[in-house]
DNA sequence: CGTAGACACTTTTTT
DNA sequence: AGTGTCTACG
């Protein structure tokens, strides 16, 4: 029990707290994990059953990390804790006791992800015959999440409330269910159940909650009916760093829990990741919020490190060419790429700072994106999988009937949905009753009998690596790709064959017959998103919003685009309740730098094609400490001339290249294909010089 | 059925 | 400015 000594004071006092509830403030970079994972350590070492501790964290990746370490701390018992994200908490309930809902679902029901919901209500809003121009699918499905929810009374229109109807009657007929639905039911089985309740009420000794901050209400709810009875809930979260609320979560959660349970509190605020004169910036920051449940001043033993560097440029060109110069005297100091991110409100500014790093050959990756399983070719396999597996799964056979093309077009489709609900059969089981002409059902029948092949072939197989080849080459898939011949047919083969590894990889992971091994495996990729994978194996600057790098450190971090209007965002200044959370949105910010941190700004940018005056983000002003000594705007034009016309070099990235032209401290180098001629800083520690 | 051009939108998004 | 979605036409 070693790792009991490598705890500061306030964490041990925590992990070792005799039980009852218990409100642990675990501000930025104070071993929030660590404190989580040696109290569920420290209660298998007490004696308490592995299989009767409950612990819930956010993210898939937290849950893996903490459980992986618990493992290493106690041994492999430690398997048997219930560690799971609040959705996959829900999923478990739910395949065990969905039945009992007066909803006609059955067990082996689907979980639909955010674009397949939007889809739904977008086909809902067409076939109740509503102009789709009155309405935005992404404003409704939000709107349908808040009604669900319990964070929205009333629908204001009724042509709404019947959208909203059809969606739900959709997902019950289809045996769907969205991510709210996971949370939703799962209350309310521990609600309205009471063999259910009673049964989960005690089936855990200890429930434990990662990120409190980020509960929302329902979650809430389901943790207060968990802790009821023993009341051993351990709760860790920072309220300075609950930032999505716009989300759901519910900023009064933190005062809800205190007062509901009577809870003790301990604050952890020693800091073990970022120098003072950081943490000061920061600690001055949030003490301009009012609503803050505990206050707390982060103090580290790093030493006061170096000043914050502000820095305000013309434009937004010069404010892109500003950080890259700083990038590259960094490394020049010694620094790696992956030791640097640059962060920014909104993923809209990535593209300026992405073509200035690609013109000065800067490697460099940007968070979020399409997500892998939200890609198209990843999509349409899953769906053709899904069919193969249960023919009756309209909803995902609507998707795959004409993919690759069949010339079964959307009038084909329509008539057959409509003959199948008219039938009360399924849409696959329709293909025989439908009346087409004669193109139309013969290829219906094609498609049919693609799906029987597929599915004859699964029962045959054993494992799930078989699966994707015979999928790729049954469904014309691969054909379909192979003719396109274009770079993203390339790229979506390539993802198609990374499926291919996630099956294999399963075949590890998972016991049992083919089928139940793949059932266990759609789930996986259900509540699965991108932010699970490691992106730290290759060395790369990181481009992020805040959002995406919570719970994430770097020796330096660039705060770009400090401009009222973006950061704080426009749609916040209305509210004192937004600005507030947007003013974690930079706490969090700045608590992500261990060692240097740079604020910047333009005075003037580029917004929505128009060009707008930049003034600074009043977050700026509000971090700013007395001591800080302001910098100047310093400008680059520096003429070193290490390289001239002709010399030839040598680049990490791009490889061989010849000078072509050289102006001030710029070189414009023609490299190889696939790279061309790109124009690079002539200092740029990635280029070398060297003798033809 | 496929696609060119009009037009509409633009905060953050752990599941 | 850039991108995704809808509409009208061949």
């Amino acid at each position: 029990m070693n790792w009991l000594a490598t705890l500061n004071e306030s964490q041990l006092q925590a992990v070792i707290h005799p039980g009852g509830p218990l409100f642990v403030v675990a501000g930025a970079g104070t071993g929030k994990t660590r404190t989580l994972t040696a109290k569920i350590a420290y209660l298998i070492m007490q004696g308490v059953k592995p299989g009767r501790i409950l612990a819930v964290t956010f993210t898939n990746k937290a849950a893996r990390e903490m459980k992986e370490r618990v493992i290493d701390m106690t041994g492999p018992h430690a398997m048997d804790v219930w560690l799971y994200t609040f959705h996959a908490f829900g999923l478990q309930i739910l395949r065990r006791h969905i039945a009992e809902l007066p909803y006609g679902y059955k067990a082996s029901f689907t979980v639909i992800d955010e674009d397949d919901g939007k889809k739904i209500v977008s086909d809902v809003i067409k076939d109740l015959g509503f102009d789709s121009k009155m309405f935005s699918v992404k404003a409704l499905k939000s709107l349908i999440s808040l009604f669900k929810s319990n964070r929205m009374e009333e629908f204001e229109r009724s042509d709404e409330e019947k959208i909203y109807k059809g969606y739900q009657t959709y997902l019950r007929e289809n045996q769907l269910i969205d991510f709210d639905d996971l949370l939703i039911y799962t209350l309310e089985l521990l609600t309205d159940y009471k063999e259910i309740r009673v049964l989960y009420q005690h089936r855990f000794d200890h429930v434990l909650v990662d990120e409190f901050q980020d509960t929302d209400v329902i979650q809430y709810k389901i943790l207060k009916i968990l802790g009821e009875v023993h009341k051993n809930l351990f709760v860790v979260g920072d309220p300075d760093q609950s930032i999505y609320g716009f989300r759901g979560a519910n900023y009064n959660n933190s005062k809800l829990f205190l007062k509901d349970f009577n809870a003790q509190e301990v604050v952890l605020d020693k800091n073990y990741r970022s120098t003072n004169l950081i943490l000061n910036a920061a600690n001055k920051l949030i003490a301009n919020n009012f609503n803050r449940p505990s206050e707390k001043n982060l103090q580290s033993d790093l030493g006061q490190g170096e000043p914050i560097v502000y820095n305000k440029e013309q434009s937004d060109y010069q404010e892109t060419f500003y950080v890259v110069n700083q990038i590259n005297q960094l490394i020049r100091k010694g620094y790696q790429y992956d030791d640097i991110a640059i962060l920014y409100r909104n993923n809209a500014l990535s593209r300026l700072f992405e073509d200035a790093l690609i013109k000065d050959g800067i490697p460099y990756i940007i968070y979020g994106g399409i997500s892998f399983y939200q890609r198209r070719e990843i999509k349409d396999a899953l769906a053709y999988i899904r069919v193969a597996n249960d023919h009756s799964q309209d909803f995902y056979l609507k998707r795959i009937v004409n993919v690759p093309k069949r010339s079964i077009g959307l009038v084909s489709v329509r008539k057959l949905e409509d003959t199948a609900r008219h039938l009360g059969i399924s849409m696959f089981d329709a293909i025989d009753f439908v009346i087409l002409r004669g193109q139309a059902k013969e290829s219906l029948l094609k498609f049919k009998q693609i799906i029987l092949d597929l599915k004859e072939a699964f029962d045959e197989m054993e494992d799930l690596y078989q699966l994707m080849p015979v999928l790729m080459s049954k469904t014309g898939y691969m054909d379909m790709l192979k003719l396109e011949d274009s770079e993203s047919s390339e790229d979506r083969m390539d993802n198609l064959k990374e499926l291919q590894s996630v099956f294999t990889r399963g075949d590890v992971y998972y016991e049992g017959t083919f089928y139940e091994k793949l059932n266990q495996q759609l789930d996986q990729i259900a509540l699965y998103s991108d932010l699970d994978q490691d992106v730290t194996e290759d060395n790369h600057v990181k481009l992020a919003t805040y959002h995406q790098v919570k719970g994430l450190e770097f020796k330096i971090v660039f705060m770009v685009v400090l401009e009222e209007g973006i950061f704080p965002n426009d749609r916040a200044l209305m509210s004192t309740y937004e600005l507030e959370e947007e003013r974690r949105v930079a706490y969090v910010g700045i608590t992500r730098a261990k060692e240097r941190l740079y604020m910047t700004y333009a005075e003037r940018r580029m917004v929505y094609g128009q060009t707008k005056m930049g003034y600074p983000s009043r977050f700026l002003k509000e971090s700013r400490l007395n001591t800080d000594v302001p910098k100047e705007h310093v400008t680059y034009a520096k003429e070193s001339h290490l390289l001239k016309t002709g010399d030839h070099v040598d680049h990490q990235v791009f490889g061989r290249g010849v000078v072509v032209s050289v102006d001030q401290d710029i070189a414009t180098i023609a490299f190889a294909m696939p790279y061309g001629i790109k124009n690079l800083l002539e200092s740029h520690p990635a280029i070398k010089k060297v003798k033809k």
